[in-house]
DNA sequence: TTTGTAATTATGTACTACATTTGACCAAAG
DNA sequence: CTTTGGTCAAATGTAGTACATAATTACAAA
């Protein structure tokens, strides 16, 4: 029996444990129940008698919540809903080790997409002093050996994370930083620094005397080794 | 003593309960440990002790590895390492009504810097197939009143929602099912429909016949009115 | 009005006990 | 020798109790 049996295709009864139901009834009850931001909630007794489960099974639960931000727990106050920090689930389990290669490269296009479409962002919320410290980083660059590659890496992580802070956006920036490491990932297996032919320099130079579809093109070509990577 | 005391700007002591620390714990254990998916933890009693906490901190922990997928527990054979689905948990928390105004407007953008950046994945992956169903979709809408807001919103979420399969892309497709509640929360705010020049029945024939930068551009225009709203 | 103090109370943590599941081992049947 | 079946043991799942801790409230004192 070498074989694995892929043959069989069905799916296996599900295990949910007490936590995990107890935890999709409070995300109901509180989606449902119109609480807003700084409403109080239950105490721990009353809830985990309402749902007839012991406290520990609704601490449990309650714990992820509080993991995700969605609800915040005082001694003596009780709990009260708050708004979940969005991305800082997602920054947990951000790691290339443990990821899938599938989804590993869904993030890579991911980014690039968002590279892409940076440009009108961009040129709504560009301000002089941005540019100038794009310039500076750019500038920078040229100093030192091209084959350093730990000092090749600190410098693209600096210019286009410093594109994603000129968006003004901060979910948007934290979400880059977030892809970051999958980024570095799947770009440390290639071989050669392989450059694309629009530089830094070039990019800031658009950026202050282009269009928006000029800087759009050039992050284009900037880019393009990397999409020479996404097959079809 | 009527003004709130904003003058002091000295950040609250930080009220990590065991559960947090153990969770930090735990996520820096799994990743230094170099553990492969699939691999067997020490069991909760022996983490539990290597912890100094009890069974019940290290279960509120160990709960919360469990709902981001990082860990698997089963039975007698302890737990294991696992893929962890990356958007799961944020799926729970993408609630228009709990996500506070200032991120709302982020991911507005982040919506509209991917639809921007889409154009290169979708001609590097576009199929006649695909294009077909696509244009299905842009005629269904031509037959019904402009006026009924629901069906419009239905076209809306049908098209943007098939472009997205297009990319081929599984991560990219479920974060954009993700931001459609809020999309469909800011948007409904409007008064008016106010489509913008370009139709999607334009943006079919484009895909079709243009480039991709033509296809930019027509999106670009498709959604002006959408980044008429950003402001500087 | 502010400050100090005690009582109250809900959450935080620990521990025990038992149920449930399931892998491991072993025995019997083919 | 392989397969089937059953028992046992071990780890997780759940419940319950007890107490520590911290924060709100109330009240007294300066």
């Amino acid at each position: 029996m070498k074989k694995k049996l892929s043959a069989i295709d069905i799916e296996p009864v599900s295990h949910q444990t007490m936590a995990d139901i107890v935890e999709l009834k409070l995300l109901a009850f509180l989606k449902k129940s119109a609480f807003k931001p700084g409403d109080a909630l239950p105490k721990e007794i009353e809830l985990a008698e309402a749902l007839g489960v012991s406290r520990n099974i609704l601490r449990e639960a309650l714990s992820r919540l509080r993991m995700l931000g969605m609800v915040d727990t005082k001694k003596r106050r009780g709990m009260v809903l708050s708004s979940p920090d969005i991305l800082g689930s997602l920054e947990k389990v951000m790691d290339p080790l443990i990821i899938d290669e599938s989804t590993l490269q869904d993030f890579f296009e991911l980014r690039l997409t968002l590279e892409m479409g940076l440009a009108d962002i961009l040129f709504i919320r560009k301000t002089q002093t941005d540019i100038d410290e794009l310039e500076q980083i750019a500038l920078a660059e040229k100093v030192r050996d091209k084959n350093d590659v730990a000092f090749r890496i600190k410098c693209e992580v600096e210019f286009h994370g410093k594109i994603y802070r000129m968006t003004g956006n901060d979910t948007m920036q934290r979400f880059q930083t977030m892809l970051l490491p999958i980024f570095g990932h799947l770009v440390a297996l290639e071989k050669k620094p392989a450059g694309g032919k629009v530089t830094h320099l070039d990019l800031v130079n658009l950026l202050k005397n282009g269009t928006r579809e000029d800087f759009r093109k050039g992050m284009r070509e900037h880019l393009e080794h990397h999409f020479n990577r996404i097959v079809k």
